[in-house]
RNA sequence: GGUUCGGUAGUUCAGUUGGUUAGAAUACCUGCCUGUCACGCAGGGGGUCGCGGGUUCGAGUCCCGUCCGGACCGCCA
């Protein structure tokens, strides 16, 4: 060992023993007669000595010339130290240095390797090895390390078992892009790598595993974000001989236990609410419930507090829905106005924002007085439950697409008024989704029923007789949980039966044939004797990131790609030679 | 595929209406300093203003193209 010690676990108690620590040179401070250096390891930083008489000379001369980075050990004795800083675990002793040696000098690295640092995303990417000696970054590994653990433990508690599932697998049309790897020993055919190991986990329930989860990477080819890597890991686990609340109540338990191991903090029961009440609540299948500033209907289904008053905009929408910004009345016409020019950018569409002041004298003042009486307005403000010094914020349209933009608002405004605390965690199951939505085909143009979740979600039994007549309206044992309007995890009850599986297929636009090249190992293994089983996988680089409040994922990825997919460490994707690409009977354009 | 912001010293950034020798902080180097811990003080070096073209007497600044990066929309069963 070239070390006793590691640069954290020094204290008074080992003063006067001789120790040898390794490490890296965080900073030097030299004083002159006396010169302290900053010893880092992952475990801590010791304040290594140099003083002038009781050094020599030749000991002095060396450790001047130590720069950032440096690899060193150092031998000495521990010291109490004359004036202590109650900042870093070791700061009440220093190590008296007689011993020290450069095991590997070091360049100066390309940006400040400290808490703080000063290097843009780009730069800490492509040095990420350097990135990865900081503390915040470190930490966040660290947490990962511990979240993934905490897993394991509750799942073998409950008699998982972790299987693993292979790579290497095949392409299928639904769902996302696959990345796709050319097989040499069968020219012209190709592997998909897994967007999830999903029917590999259903085929083990038929196999009779029972309880299986596997902490599992997963590949989609498509564009990425910051919470978004084509590379990512879920916590993905299945059960036979369950229902949905079973599911739900197994993996409630997990997050209440990881939330307790991990962050020390005990989680009441979580609420549940339809995918129908999350939409009309909130706009969202995901919604952000730290917060209120819940949707309120002025005109819908139900109700109309806005026809028949000539304004033309409210007249024809089929939606009038609007939130209450408590406190918000004192806005200014310009700050109003940057909010509506907000709404209307591209990325919203909003084609407008309609305010109404509740006046703290309780007077009322809106962009539409033009229409709307004094009484029409008290009644709006009645309808949110407004209190003088309220701001109302309204808009209309298409039901889905006002949803969709007071979505955008709701929660820009919750983040305006400081109600999204990353340390507040609310944690929602959002059931009941719709099992398929309508929409064109990317390639042909033409509108076909999707799968919301996948293919082998199963419509609740209630619903199956709408299949033939309203497929929109089937309602499937679907489920999502959310925490603090992130999507960290989501599941269903399966299709166990071929001939329920085989229909499902038929909807969504896959012939017999086909439904057999495609699933055909599934349909067929549904017939040798398949559970009842239900599933959920769990984004783990989200709940990581969510554990550490942080809103990307990058920096709880140890190796993570840019937006573009690109690794700019290793610089991949790359070329691949001639000689490679003629073994596997590829052609590239342009070569 | 689209919207948008950015690219200037090792790094993070400022740079006015197009006008003298492109600045700051930090890092780095040199010297001084015996209790620092974001040490301090004095001095110093460091720039193809992403790249290419254009407008102009003159471009870091304006225009066109291009490359790279960030955020977002589409997409992500």
């Amino acid at each position: 060992m070239l070390r006793t010690h590691t640069c954290g676990e020094l204290r008074l108690d080992h003063v006067s023993q001789e120790v040898t620590l390794c490490g890296w040179v965080q900073r030097t401070r030299d004083k002159g007669g006396v010169l302290w250096i900053d010893l880092r390891d992952r475990y801590g930083i010791t304040q290594l000595l140099f003083e002038e008489g009781q050094a020599s000379a030749e000991l002095l001369e060396t450790a001047r010339t130590l720069g950032r980075e440096f690899v060193i050990g150092a031998k000495g004795e521990v010291i109490e130290r004359y004036s202590k800083n109650d900042k870093l675990l070791t700061g009440a002793i220093e190590v008296r240095v007689n011993e020290l040696v450069v095991l590997n000098p070091a360049k100066l690295p390309p940006f400040l390797i400290e808490d703080e640092t000063d290097g843009g995303e780009d730069l800490r990417m492509k040095y990420r090895y350097l990135d990865l000696r900081r503390t915040p970054i470190r930490q966040n590994l660290m947490l990962r390390h511990q979240v993934a653990r905490h897993t394991r433990n509750y799942l073998d508690g409950l008699d998982f078992i972790e299987v693993e599932t292979p790579v290497l697998i095949k392409s299928t049309p639904e769902g996302a892009r696959d990345f796709v790897v050319p097989s040499r020993m069968n020219p012209g055919e190709f592997y998909a790598l897994p967007q999830s190991p999903q029917t590999f986990k259903q085929l083990l329930m038929v196999s009779g595993f029972d309880r299986y989860y596997q902490i599992v990477k997963c590949f989609r080819d498509e564009d990425l974000r910051a919470d978004r890597q084509p590379e990512f890991t879920q916590i993905d686990c299945e059960m036979a001989f369950v229902t949905q609340e079973d599911i739900l109540n197994t993996f409630e338990g997990l997050i209440r236990h990881l939330f307790k191991q991990v962050k020390n903090i005990d989680l009441p029961e979580v609420p549940r609410m339809t995918y129908a009440q999350a939409m009309q609540r909130y706009g969202s299948d995901k919604p952000d419930i730290r917060f209120g500033l819940e949707f309120v209907e002025l005109k819908g289904q139900d109700k109309d507090l806005t026809s028949g008053k000539h304004f033309p905009v409210f007249d024809a929408a089929e939606l009038v829905v609007g939130i209450c910004a408590p406190g918000c009345a004192s806005y200014t016409r310009k700050q109003i106005d940057e909010l509506t020019e907000w709404m209307k950018r591209p990325q919203i569409g909003a084609k407008g924002l309609i305010y109404v002041r509740y006046n703290e004298d309780n007077t009322l003042k809106s962009s539409v007085d033009k229409f709307y009486d004094e009484g029409t307005l008290r009644q709006w403000a009645e309808a949110f439950d407004a209190k003088p010094g309220d701001l109302l914020l309204l808009i209309s349209g298409e039901a889905d697409k006002a949803r969709k933009q007071l979505n955008e608002l709701r929660l820009e405004m919750g983040t305006r008024l400081g109600l999204r605390a990353a340390d507040d965690y609310r944690v929602l199951w959002v059931v009941d989704f719709p099992l398929l939505e309508y929409g064109e085909d990317e390639h042909t143009g033409q509108a076909r029923w999707y799968a919301m979740h996948h293919p082998f979600t199963s419509p609740k039994p209630d619903d199956i007789a709408l299949l033939a007549t309203e497929p929109g309206k089937v309602r499937a044992n679907a489920y999502d949980m959310v925490i603090n309007g992130v999507e960290v995890g989501g599941g269903s009850v399966r299709i166990f039966q071929r001939e329920l599986q085989q229909k499902m297929f038929g909807i969504l636009g896959f012939s017999p044939e086909e439904a057999q090249a495609q699933f055909g190992f599934l349909l067929n293994a549904f017939e040798f004797g398949a559970p009842p089983h239900a599933g959920i996988a769990f984004g783990f680089d989200r709940l990581c990131s969510l554990f550490g409040g942080a809103d990307s994922i990058r920096d709880f990825i140890a190796f993570p790609k840019n937006n573009s997919g690109r690794d700019v460490m290793i610089d991949s994707p790359s070329p691949i030679a001639d000689q490679q690409l003629k073994e596997l009977t590829i052609q590239v354009a342009g070569r």
